[in-house]
DNA sequence: GACAAACACGAACGTTCGTACTATTTTGTC
DNA sequence: GACAAAATAGTACGAACGTTCGTGTTTGTC
């Protein structure tokens, strides 16, 4: 019997609108996610799910950080259950690829579609979009720093550039998948790391 | 003394409209091309502006339609020039980074940002930026067959592979560039490209 | 210079946006 | 079960959206 934490009825609410904004955002954007579609979705009138947030950008925040936090749960925390270097370096990957599916965003990966919106509009929205992907890419470049340290990739490597690299593997998939319909995506990203990384 | 085709003044107009609003787009994104916008932008009137195009639909078709000539024109074209192979390939990727600058387009590629925008927006639209994007991704294969015909690449090489890892790299340069600030993205990716592709 | 066609404008429409207020209901505590 | 606090609903607002329509102005042709 696991000790369920006890949240007040307006945690439990603020807990459903983020999970059912999560979804709209993944398949929508952020910029469609409007306080009346997501009062229709959960149920609430405008004006009470407004109150949970004071603003339309307290809300996409709130939305952001549900999302980062998922992120972590569902791709960094099963990685770190394997050994340090290129096990852990590429469970992060695999994870990272199945991540939409894990987390039941058929609409794609928030982070993401946020990136392309907000990369010309300052603000705390960028700033956290910014900085949830600049925090995963330093964990990505340790992971590699560990997999030399480890002695499972050449002393020459260079962390950035293998973090760079999977990068874009992961945003082409994304893009293949998502405009174009692309099966293989998969696939292709799995042999594009046999191509950068040691196999096992 | 070149032969100026003749336009209308309607067709001058246009023409101007659509060059303003590629630029719009690429700082803000298809989303955010409004009507009153570009009308503001252009010196028109709302109205004016709209008879041009009878439905905002039609506007994004034509915006997207007026940037995928420029793509061509800057980044595929040049490199038509480049003999067959290697050469040819390596010229059409550098032109592909380089073509925000070269379009003079300071706010990122609206075809990257229009294709997360519209990747879950079945319509007209989505169907124009799917077409264009696969359009030049065969160009890339086609250009890899060249490589491998003239045998400056293994025939073993699977041209579907490399031309998908090239859309990851170029991804992935847009991505840290303008949401990251990131500097060093153009380095990073010749060099990526230099582990997908023969030297010269 | 007349005259039709092409082009642009201004005002108004119905909707939706985010947000501000005030009321009403629901919750948890004594 | 009373009662304060918390949570939700209701209503209204100004602004911006795409679009329509009637009118005026500019253009190119004879």
């Amino acid at each position: 019997m696991s000790a369920v934490p006890v949240l007040t009825k307006g945690e439990r609410t603020r807990a459903t609108i983020l999970d059912e904004a999560l979804r709209l955002v993944s398949k929508a954007g952020l910029d469609d996610l409007t306080i009346g579609t997501l009062a229709d979705a959960t149920g609430l009138s405008k004006s009470g799910l407004f109150a949970h947030f004071g603003s339309r950008e307290e809300l996409l925040l709130a939305v952001l950080d549900h999302g980062q936090k998922e992120f972590a749960a569902v791709v960094l925390k099963p990685a770190l259950e394997k050994p340090r270097g290129v096990p852990r370096l590429r469970a992060m990957f695999v994870n990272w690829l199945n991540w939409t599916e894990s987390a039941d965003l058929p609409g794609g990966c928030p982070m993401i579609g946020g990136a392309t919106e907000f990369d010309d509009k300052p603000g705390p929205v960028r700033d956290m979009l910014a900085g949830g992907q600049r925090a995963w890419i330093d964990t990505l470049k340790r992971a590699v720093q560990q997999a030399i340290q480890e002695g499972q990739m050449p002393g020459t490597t260079d962390p950035e550039q293998i973090a760079f690299e999977m990068f874009g593997i992961a945003l082409v998939v994304h893009h293949h998948r998502r405009l174009l319909g692309y099966p293989n995506a998969r696939a292709r990203a799995l042999d594009a790391l046999d191509r950068l990384i040691p196999q096992q």
